[in-house]
DNA sequence: TATTGTTATACTCTATAACTATA
DNA sequence: TATAGTTATAGAGTATAACAATA
């Protein structure tokens, strides 16, 4: 019930506080899918901050773990980090002897990124998290939904790779 | 063909620069849509800005558009961004009579958001572009693609909705 | 000459606290 | 007392240029 009044000059009549439309905006897909994933990650950054890890180290764990001896350049190619900002990231986790970088033989301007025990156990742990995060998604998405879902999200990542700033790339979940 | 070494100490072997895995992070549905919605929104970026226009100025220009007289804080709400951060963003607009601040008669804290012609005129090449990027992606998704995709990610924003740091949030697209 | 890792730097986005004027 | 808008500020994340060591 907002009092009505006429508006005379730059000063405006009231207007229902109840509901904001979002137009058309909310028949596009970009929309939704940032509005959704911004989410969502909200979600796993809070889950993984139990652990005192942050999304972008938690995919380099499991980067390295997939890939042993991964170079540096190739582990921020593949996460879409600059090489310049992945040196902060990589040395955190040095410091906390979770992985380790050992000069390359073949090649000695690179480093070469193995697990170091503490590494694996803090992987396996926040891992189980991720699973628990994954579990929540794919119980609001219905029977199947969660494989539709990733099917119709490859679909797309065929055609919008490579329209980002650094080429091909990646995100730093 | 790297060459093969024995590593000792903390030198390490070669390792084949051929593929990167991205191991169990790959089969991730927040991962796929982070990735994801990355590039679209890079591919979105690049398309406004032939307007001189960001993402988060269209979105308030839809949305001003929308709901005429749309208080300021409302309009920041419903877009997810702080109002402190807000300010600026309106003012800028302003600045570029795309829009109108009038001051509320009812509330005379409050300020209404009004179009402006030029906003008008703005906002309709800009809806011109995004119909463009909108129709590339759905070209990407197939017949009935797009409106699986966005039943899916709506089916998703029920449950994760007010997981944000801001409660039930928005994103600023 | 080109590449890997590094430093320095700048720009954007975001989050919070404190102030003002109004309510 | 509480709220709308504002200012100031600090923290992330990201982008580029330039350098040393190595190829």
């Amino acid at each position: 019930m907002a009092s009505k009044r006429r508006s005379r000059g730059r000063v405006d009549r009231d207007r229902d506080a109840a509901e904001v439309s979002l137009g058309p905006l909310g028949g596009y897909v970009g929309f939704a899918l940032r509005r959704i994933q911004t989410a969502v990650f909200a979600d796993f950054i809070a889950a993984l901050g139990k652990l005192d890890l942050k999304p972008a180290q938690y995919s380099l764990l499991e980067l390295v773990d997939a890939n042993p001896g991964l170079r540096q350049w190739q582990a921020a190619a593949a996460l879409g980090i600059q090489k310049a900002n992945f040196v902060g990231l990589v040395r955190k986790l040095e410091r906390r002897s979770l992985l380790q970088r050992r000069r390359s033989v073949a090649d000695r301007r690179s480093y070469a990124l193995h697990l170091l025990p503490g590494g694996r156990r803090l992987l396996a742990a926040a891992r189980a998290l991720h699973d628990e995060h994954e579990s929540r998604l794919a119980g609001r998405l219905g029977s199947g939904g969660r494989e539709r879902l990733l099917l119709l999200l490859r679909r797309l990542a065929a055609g919008v790779e490579s329209a980002a700033p650094g080429g091909g790339r990646a995100a730093s979940l």
